[in-house]
DNA sequence: ATGAAAGCGCTAACAG
DNA sequence: CTGTTAGCGCTTTCAT
């Protein structure tokens, strides 16, 4: 690779002329910056980042740690973020742990070494910070969180309204006619799991419904355990007639149990689903879900990371929410008048 | 941050005994490995990957441009190619074009910049090779194309069998008694897309079936022309009775089509896409498709890439073909046997 | 406006 | 087995 040294050389300046017309520095004068251009056209020069950032102490570049990059939902944040940050010169880059601690580590490690100038950590794993995180010095490498929270760990972050959207999507659920309402929930160390198991409850006793322990059913956020937590609340007697799943890839086990149980939704089964996702509109039955602003999750993380790396922000973290929307479908679609009035 | 000048003065050693330590590299006395591990751990010393690349030339990074992360196909692929990268100590680190070539070129060159030891580049993107891969130096940077075919640029590739699977798919809707076939392609200057064009018309040739122009629409692989195109063969008279659709965004658009127009899929127009998605299991109708093993072209791809970067690939650029698979669902079931045998 | 010297944090090459 | 020296490709600092 051609180096800055072979283009002042070829130029016949030094790589101070050279670095000052690549980087629009102090003023060159026209024919010096003129032969140096032509210079880095003829050799095609390509500037190392690598010995950049070692002198400046700089990257440009921000980590992001996500899950599961095959739920459509974490792509979407990443567009968010990404938008953003190309717009001010910084390059993201992904890392995508599997929901797995070890992984999500080694990812931290790896954008650690590489010296990233800021770091995304989204939601899933466990309630308690991992070792790696308690040891992070939030104020050498800034962390924003996405719908993820410790607490006693001092970061910014940004959430999805997961206790409101959920509390929501079960008051409709009630709307319809339902009191015999399930949910399945995701793992319950994860708080944004939590969150959601906080809005069905508030919506039953908002209710005056008592809550009925089986009907609460923990999920682990994948397609399978959508499917076998469904087949174990149809199992129940009497059954619940409506339910309330914590997470996309869930409904869609969820689906495949009714469907597999011949369950007719919503007739014997009225079923709305945190998020929501293209299919659920091709569904059959479509499917009503609580509508997260993923894009906007991530345009909102990093405009929080970008004023935290330039400093126009207090010590104090930043929290922030964004409302969610409740999208109605076939899949909640009427219940007996005759039921309801019961 | 700690360097390794403070690591080895805290444990009273030079910082060659330390990187020593750090890469297993010659092996070094217990206690002193000791003494070192501890100042490592006191000082919570992270290494500077950025330092390290500066003086080995090597960033054990490889970049991934791809076209359209919402899309779940990529994000599959994606995964695969991670997943042997990771066991072989590389990071992957991924870029998102929106098939747009100035954003696919900021890539590239920041990736370059980066000093990344590889790239895979992602389908999309024009059949003329842009001017930044012409001037590409292989031999410096090695790239595979993955599902992406320039004529002229040596590089190393991985493709979908994209004219087998369309002609499966067509050769089925045939199967079940259709004669009026329409197509609704990817944008015709990508290589993909001419493939599964071509896949349609072999069939066609095959069962003597005269190609008609008005039904083979130009889409651009997005919802939105999915769905224009189909209101397009839709107007038609006679109607085709059955379609392909060259990806999976265009037959959500397609879908959402024919619901508006109260059109019965498959009664009316039987419908098969190539790729399939989750959700074409629970669509109503459940949707036919073409299967591409994208997690198998990621791991296909990096496999290649490795061989390539330990040198163990002659000059001559290899090319893979991966094979797919029709999934035969609702969406093309059944024709009255009265017309299959007109 | 331009250039010379020094150094960012690490490791290759060589000495001891 | 351990340390010294030099230098990767840039930019900061300070002369000129």
């Amino acid at each position: 690779m051609i180096t800055m040294k072979e283009v002042a050389a070829h130029a016949g300046v030094s790589t101070m002329t050279v670095s000052n017309v690549m980087n629009h520095a102090s003023s060159v004068a026209p024919d010096l910056r003129k032969r140096v251009l032509r210079a880095i056209r003829v050799l095609k020069y390509q500037p190392s980042a690598i010995a950049r950032s070692l002198r400046t102490k700089r990257t440009h570049t921000i980590g992001m740690i996500m899950p599961d990059i095959t739920n459509p939902f974490f792509p979407a944040v990443v567009r968010g973020a990404e938008d953003v940050l190309n717009q001010h010169g910084y390059t993201l880059i992904v890392g995508n742990s599997d929901s797995d601690t070890q992984k999500e580590e080694r990812y931290y490690r790896t954008f650690i070494a590489r010296r990233v100038d800021g770091l995304f950590i989204i939601a899933s794993a466990t309630t308690r910070p991992p070792d790696y995180l308690l040891h992070h010095d939030t104020s050498t490498v800034p962390v924003v969180f996405i719908d993820r929270f410790y607490r006693g760990v001092r970061a910014d972050a940004v959430f999805s309204d997961n206790v409101g959207g959920s509390l929501r999507a079960v008051n409709h659920l009630f709307d319809c006619g339902h009191r015999r309402i399930g949910i399945i929930t995701g793992p319950l160390e994860l708080e944004n799991a939590k969150m959601r198991l906080k809005g069905y409850k508030r919506s039953l006793a908002l209710h005056h419904v008592k809550i009925d322990n089986q009907l609460i059913r923990e999920g682990e956020y994948h397609v399978r355990s959508g499917y076998e937590q469904t087949k174990a609340l149809l199992s129940l007697k009497p059954r619940p007639t409506a339910l309330f799943v914590s997470n996309a890839p869930m409904t869609y086990g969820s689906l495949r149990a009714m469907r597999e149980s011949r369950v007719k939704c919503p007739e014997e089964l009225a079923l709305v689903s945190f998020d929501d996702m293209e299919w659920f509109e091709v569904s059959h039955p479509s499917i009503s879900g609580v509508a997260q602003d993923a894009y906007g999750l991530g345009t909102t993380a990093a405009q929080l990371l970008l004023k935290r790396l330039q400093g126009l922000l207090s010590r104090a973290p930043q929290h922030k929410t964004l409302r969610t929307k409740l999208v109605l479908r076939e899949s909640t679609k009427w219940r007996l008048i005759g039921e309801r009035a019961a």
